[in-house]
RNA sequence: GCGGAUGUGGCGGAAUUGGCAGACGCACCAGACUUAGGAUCUGGCGCUGCGAGGCGUGGGGGUUCGAGUCCCUUCAUCCGCACCA
């Protein structure tokens, strides 16, 4: 073996060691305690990029650590394989979507490998294998036999220029994502999961994880948007029309002064119709219909509206109430329709005083004034209900329950609880995504394809044209298919499926990752599920998210799982930046990890990733942290070296008597550093510092080296305990330095060390003595001194007395085994 | 506008329960070794002051013997949501 640290060599030979032992292959074990492991599975892009090094080293820790603590570890890898991107691909360069994808895979495999991580490689899954998509297929066919997908008519974001339908996620600012075009609304015939059938549960449950950051779980209830009110009806004058709108304060319901339909509500040509209003009712639609969705929505956008001509009546006092249409009243919110109440919201005071609609205040406080003449804005704080006829007098709060109440018991409305989430569109009118299994059939219309028809393949001879309709529909071997309900001609569903359906489940396919019949085995995600510690990025905080938590209330539900919640603990780290901003090739600031790993190795890399930053913070990249973290696992390698002949026959003993004073401090080193980094990996996440006290061990063990008659017994155990300690976060060094000293079997699968109290016991420890709480001299004494003699050493000291002298000592604080503060004046 | 997070040396960051602010690393400075050093080792390194000392965790105020940590207030930056009825 060469001298020098050669971590090519080294890190080569382990990986092969590893793999051929086949070390981190994993089954269910009753005898252990199970630990699921998880990172985000990537999109096969072609690269690995700093991100993902992030996160599989945070992942690989874990894994490790957990292992050596005798947990039996599950650690897949898989990848996230359908999307836009391959088919972009196609166009550009004229390679099949599957070609380019199989050669990414292989290429970030290979990658993969040279990080050294912890994979079960045997579960390896790619979601646009046919044996994978048979099973998002069949989550498919499961929900729709449960009700719970279902195809409407919806708008949805369609790029003029691409010529294609686009997903919310591509849509950046109101524009498409590719081309920058504004995007626009078209209505189209779509797929949907009934997400918000799960809308309740969703936020609940977030109670139930208090192993996820409240950040996220913030995020997620934002979304939801749960809002309680009621929802109630009004009769149109003088049509056999009424209109129903959603209210969260029902309590101001005598102050309805004017009525809102968004331009797009399907009434609003009903009730305009023949009204002098209507030409500029409907010109007022069309000028909506030209603005995009990103200047209509924005908050500063001037409120407008036109009256419309129709009025409503009010059912709870009969007044007539003239109904407008305005941009800021939304056709996907609620209703698509609003009581105005101009005196206690603030938008309807805006609209209220640009079109001189009357104001009436029905809500009585101190701190707004009684006359809505001097109002300057609306008053939406607490108050008694005035103008209200029977409900004067009540608070608003009982002014709520009382008015549903009221309201209940004469047929008008009821309470009800409206959620921001929508349903989930699935569709998309792509090629490279899991086909929807679905056939349209002249005689039985609509008709799923139930579990024994899957999978519906993909054809792989399909042409690649831009044309605004997924490939599949000139696909003819494709379409044409029969009815498996009548047999007769059928026409097959030739949108996909959005690839966040795959992504839904991919943590359960890994518990039984070659079932041909069912999409995983009962016993294998009752072992195995739920996920202990899920780790990446922040931004799938919402989607991913949220869609894997209703698939997996949907699968509890149906009995294939027995958990209702996917993951248990959620870490998601920040982001690699490099001179403060995210590394994007555009800015040309990006940093392969290919090249940082040929020049310095996969330790190095993991290393200076995981000790720069804790991992929920954003990190940035720093050259000469990477130097730095090279030439650190450099000092290891020449230290253990300098010893590895000296200590090769040495035995560590149980226990250790008649130390030295250097040898019981280098112990108490060593097992501070056990007690240390067990519990910042173990309990806090915290690599960093446990980098740094590893460190602080090295460093320790550094300055033994000029001690005489070193105790080479306390060496030895300090060496081992270093490459234990540290094995998780550089495995190959480890497991190469660990043979050197002649070591029994692989670092990695040694047992995690436990601290020996005994060593941590010291018999002198040092006090900070204080003056008025500035700390002014120090003390070492006795670790079992008692209290008394410890205020009289610190009166004691020379500086203490001179700060003293001529003062009245009040108070003297003494904190045991920490400090003595002397208050005196 | 609402919600959340973060502000600590030249830089990344540490301080876990209210108890020595700046661990560990980077950069920098000095020295050793050397034909050489962008290798390695040793020492120094918050600001200020010759010194004793004083000041110091975005700013201001408070609680406390004692505050980076708790309370009030204010500013800045970042993220999420955004006319949600």
């Amino acid at each position: 073996m060469s001298s020098k640290y050669d971590h090519r060599s080294i890190e080569e030979k382990w990986q092969k060691y590893w793999e051929e032992n086949h070390f981190f292959k994993v089954s269910e074990d009753t005898d252990k305690p199970k630990y699921y492991d998880l990172e985000m599975f990537p999109y096969p892009s072609g690269n690995l990029h700093m991100g993902h090094v992030r996160n599989y080293a945070i992942g690989d820790v874990v894994a490790r650590f957990k292992s050596m603590n005798g947990y039996n570890v599950l650690h897949p890898m898989g990848w996230d394989a359908f999307g836009l991107p391959a088919e972009n691909a196609a166009i550009k360069n004229a390679t099949h979507p599957a070609v380019w994808t199989n050669a990414n895979i292989e290429n970030m495999k290979q990658q993969l490998k040279t990080m050294g991580i912890s994979y079960d490689w045997d579960r390896e899954l790619a979601t646009c294998k046919p044996d994978y998509y048979k099973f998002t297929q069949w989550m498919f066919v499961k929900l729709y036999e449960n009700g719970l997908a279902y195809k409407k008519k919806s708008a949805v974001n369609w790029c003029p220029s691409c010529q294609t339908v686009l997903a919310n996620e591509q849509v950046v600012d109101g524009a498409c994502e590719r081309c920058e075009a504004e995007v626009e609304k078209k209505q189209l015939e779509q797929w949907f999961f009934k997400i918000t059938d799960y809308a309740q549960r969703l936020l609940d449950d977030l109670e139930k994880l208090p192993g996820w950051p409240e950040k996220v779980k913030t995020m997620q209830r934002n979304w939801i948007g749960r809002s309680e009110g009621c929802q109630f009806s009004m009769p149109i004058e003088g049509l056999d029309e009424s209109m129903t709108v959603f209210t969260t304060r029902p309590d101001t319901v005598f102050g309805v002064t004017y009525m809102v339909l968004a331009p797009e509500h399907p009434l609003v040509e009903k009730i305009s119709a023949g009204r002098p209003e209507e030409s500029a009712v409907s010109k007022f639609v069309q000028g909506m219909k030209n603005i995009t969705e990103l200047a209509r929505t924005a908050t500063d956008a001037e409120k407008e509206g036109v009256f419309t001509g129709a009025y409503a009546v009010n059912p709870m006092n009969g007044e007539r109430i003239p109904i407008w249409i305005a941009n800021y009243v939304l056709m996907d919110y609620g209703t698509g329709a609003i009581m105005a109440v101009p005196a206690h919201d603030q938008r309807d005071f805006d609209f209220a005083c640009k079109y001189d609609i009357p104001i009436r205040v029905v809500i009585k406080s101190e701190d707004s004034p009684a006359d809505a003449k001097d109002m300057t804005e609306a008053y939406t704080g607490d108050g008694i209900m005035v103008n209200s006829e029977a409900f004067n007098g009540l608070e608003v709060q009982e002014g709520i329950s009382s008015v549903i109440k009221y309201m209940e018991d004469n047929n008008i409305g009821s309470g009800t609880i409206n959620f921001r989430l929508r349903d989930w569109l699935i569709s998309r009118q792509r090629y490279w995504g899991a086909p929807i299994p679905v056939v349209y059939c002249e005689k039985c219309g609509i008709v799923c394809l139930t579990e024994d028809q899957l999978p519906v393949l993909l054809p792989e001879d399909v042409e690649f044209r831009p044309s605004g309709e997924s490939p599949l529909n000139y696909v003819e071997s494709f379409t044409r298919a029969t009815c498996p309900d009548c047999g007769g001609e059928a026409r097959r569903e030739t949108d996909t499926m959005d690839t966040f359906v795959c992504s839904s489940w991919y943590f359960d396919r890994y518990c039984s990752p070659n079932e041909v019949d069912v999409p995983f085995s009962k016993e294998a995600v009752d072992y195995w599920m739920p996920v202990d510690q899920y780790i990446g990025g922040v931004e799938h905080a919402i989607l991913h998210l949220m869609y894997a938590r209703f698939f997996t209330k949907f699968l509890y539900d149906i009995n294939m799982l027995s958990c209702e919640e996917p993951f248990t603990n959620l870490l998601t780290q920040g982001m690699v930046l490099k001179d403060s901003s995210k590394m994007s090739k555009s800015k040309g600031n990006v940093v392969s990890p290919e090249e940082i790993i040929r020049t310095y190795g996969a330790d190095t890399a993991r290393l200076f990733i995981l000790f720069a930053s804790p991992p929920e913070r954003d990190l940035e990249w720093s050259d000469q942290g990477v130097e730095g973290a090279y030439r650190f696992l450099n000092r290891i390698w020449r230290l253990v070296r300098e010893y590895a002949r000296s200590i090769q026959d040495i035995k560590v003993p149980d226990t250790f008597e008649n130390l030295n004073n250097d040898a019981r401090d280098l112990r108490f080193k060593t097992h501070a550093t056990i007690k240390k980094v067990t519990e910042d990996v173990g309990d806090r996440f915290n690599f960093n510092t446990a980098i740094s006290a590893i460190m602080e061990l090295s460093n320790t063990l550094t300055a033994y080296k000029d001690k005489e008659q070193p105790d080479l017994a306390v060496v030895k155990e300090a060496l081992q305990t270093l490459l234990v300690l540290l094995s998780p976060f550089t495995p190959h060094i480890c497991e190469e330095l660990w043979h050197l000293c002649q070591n029994e079997g692989s670092v990695c699968q040694q047992k995690w060390p436990e601290y020996d109290p005994q060593a941590l016991i010291q018999d002198e420890i040092e006090i900070v003595v204080q003056v008025m709480g500035k700390v002014r001299d120090h003390l070492r004494v006795p670790a079992e001194i008692t209290e008394e003699e410890l205020k009289n050493r610190a009166l004691q000291l020379e500086k203490i007395k001179e700060l003293t002298s001529g003062k009245q000592i009040n108070k003297i604080i003494v904190v045991p085994r920490k400090l003595v503060n002397i208050v005196a004046k």
